[in-house]
DNA sequence: CTTACTGCAAACCATTTGCACGATC
DNA sequence: GATCGTGCAAATGGTTTGCAGTAAG
């Protein structure tokens, strides 16, 4: 072998056979596009970004496989997006843990001190209003819950 | 007057007069059930949960008086959630500066030491396999943008 | 009495599902 | 060759819009 650092294909095809994911053109099209993607896209973007190298790949496919990458943990969703709208009626700053099982949400009285601060560079290009951190993980209910369940993939962080 | 604290209800009755909104059955109602609802709901349960006191109030106006509530900023939305789905191609650690007004996503490297900590009651009660810090904003473009807009109520943040 | 709000219905958009054909392992 | 993936089409679910009737200020 000479490649001392692993590169992102070799990941992906890695990953595929870890999971018994067949490597298609389809997949690995998408997962390029992904890669060398900047800014979070839906899917509908990486469809259509997709489609300029595989002129006949069907958005169902890119967004199954987006969805079966994550679930894989190969690559992430922001959290929250794709979900139904939900309000909240403390406006006041606090924090967020979501259950990424059954995606109940629960506040979290922020740290006494030390706020995350917001990055030097952030405050001078944008108006932030708003900071919260958002924990995310798997509930005890849920823990105790046996049903089979995607993304089970993630090791515990401290 | 003998109330010292406002109490929620005043709050409304004033925001809504701030914002030449009439102070409606259906709205006071939304309002009341928000205010006691623990778990960030959806408009669908607002809705069901408020039918029991208006039986004849419909989806529509629920959810609508939600969306308008959350415009000047008398509650709030749960980042991310009411919108199409996003894909995020770093699994690494890393926050996230979404600007409320175009929706664009960017990522910032995290802190380099002081990751917010788990607070321990949830480290016990829930496998935490994620953390993000969310800056919510106006980016440049959007502030230089004259665009008449929603949500323009909340101030800037330290 | 003016202007905004509500309720109903239809439209819309993103996402999901079922199924037959085709491709990977 | 068996099994999984793809593409098409239709269904679903949440959200949004237009409009006529109704109510708040």
């Amino acid at each position: 072998m000479h490649q001392p650092c692993k590169d992102p294909l070799e990941r992906f095809v890695e990953q595929c056979r870890d999971h018994n994911l067949r490597v298609t053109p389809q997949r690995t099209a998408v997962y390029e596009e992904l890669m060398s993607a900047a800014n979070h896209p839906s899917a509908e973007l990486v469809y259509h970004r997709v489609r300029e190298k595989l002129r006949h790949i069907s958005f169902d496919t890119v967004n199954r496989t987006l969805l079966k990458f994550a679930e894989i943990s190969l690559i992430g969703t922001v959290e929250g997006s794709g979900e139904p709208r939900r309000f909240d009626p403390d406006t006041s700053r606090h924090d967020h843990v979501i259950c990424s099982r059954c995606g109940r949400i629960v506040d979290l009285a922020p740290p006494a001190a030390d706020d995350p601060p917001v990055p030097p560079e952030i405050r001078r290009r944008y108006l932030v209003t708003n900071r919260r951190v958002v924990f995310r993980g798997t509930c005890e209910a849920c823990q105790a819950d046996q049903e089979p369940q995607g993304r089970r993939t993630s090791a515990r962080i401290r």
